[in-house]
DNA sequence: ATGCCCTATCGCATAGGA
């Protein structure tokens, strides 16, 4: 069974290029971030025709996720029970699916702008109302996992310069507490192999030849209950994704799982 | 080392991204 992530940053914009990704690389559950779009412009039938159903959390132009499969997709929930919302209102950053042996949360960590920024405190906010969301699921038998754009980078491993990001977020020691916490209901990190140099980085900005330089971070996340890290055969990161005209700033990160 | 920002919006700049 082939599970993959993707920051999209739009899935109308990225919409053939996900059609055709899916369909070259045989993915069969995709966890969407920054989809962008509303519930009604989500491309369901587009999906359709090619095999998937779509459970989607999405309201406009920022934010949205989605998880689409076609190996079965119930018992889907969306939003946090505890999510803080930030400025008065609750934002599309999360959505749970069974997709046959499998259950998956696709996840949209806020940015935080800034330290000391109130989207900073909203971001470690909802990382721990995401711990709680997650728990039941992480200490289950059944294979789980948190796959999504956790917008932290959990070791200075992960980001191509760490002298850069000093006093800058998704770096920070409360940031990476946070996802030690998370961890700590019982998740592994399913580190995934680069297919080109060192670091599995899957987010590269889109200014300055970023990409080329792999001046790249590892923000993009697959985290797995025991039962699912019992099964990964193989985890890797697809940058031949990044490449080209009309890329995501992020490549799909794909696990293969035995179940 | 595959390219020198991109996306959405009642736009004609701006917010957000990280």
């Amino acid at each position: 069974m082939r599970i993959a992530t993707w920051n999209v940053n739009s899935i109308t914009a990225r919409l053939p290029r996900v059609l055709a990704w899916l369909e070259g690389s045989g993915t069969d559950v995709l966890c969407l971030q920054e989809t962008k779009c509303t519930d009604e412009q989500f491309p369901r039938e587009a999906l359709r025709e090619l095999g998937y159903d779509s459970a989607v959390l999405a309201d406009g132009r920022w934010n949205g996720v989605a998880v689409v499969s076609r190996v079965g997709l119930d018992d889907v929930a969306p939003g946090l029970p505890a999510d803080p919302g930030y400025d008065g209102r609750t934002e599309p950053r999360a959505i749970a699916a069974t997709c046959g042996p499998v259950r998956v949360r696709s996840v949209y960590v806020p940015n935080g702008r800034e330290v000391g920024h109130p989207h900073y405190a909203y971001k470690l906010g909802w990382l721990e109302a995401l711990r709680e969301a997650v728990a039941e699921d992480a200490a289950g038998e059944r294979p789980f996992a948190v796959l999504g754009d956790y917008n932290v980078a959990p070791t200075d491993e992960d980001v191509w310069d760490r002298s850069l990001f000093e006093g800058a977020t998704h770096v920070t020691g409360e940031e990476r507490a946070a996802l030690a916490a998370l961890r700590g209901t019982g998740l592994t990190d399913v580190v995934p192999r680069p297919l080109k140099y060192d670091h599995p980085y899957t987010y590269w900005d889109y200014r300055q030849l970023c990409f080329p330089k792999n001046r790249g971070m590892r923000i993009d996340l697959v985290y797995g209950n025991a039962a699912f890290a019992a099964g990964v055969a193989d985890a890797y990161v697809d940058r031949e994704e990044r490449k080209g005209k009309g890329a995501s700033d992020h490549a799909p990160v794909v696990v293969d799982l035995d179940v």
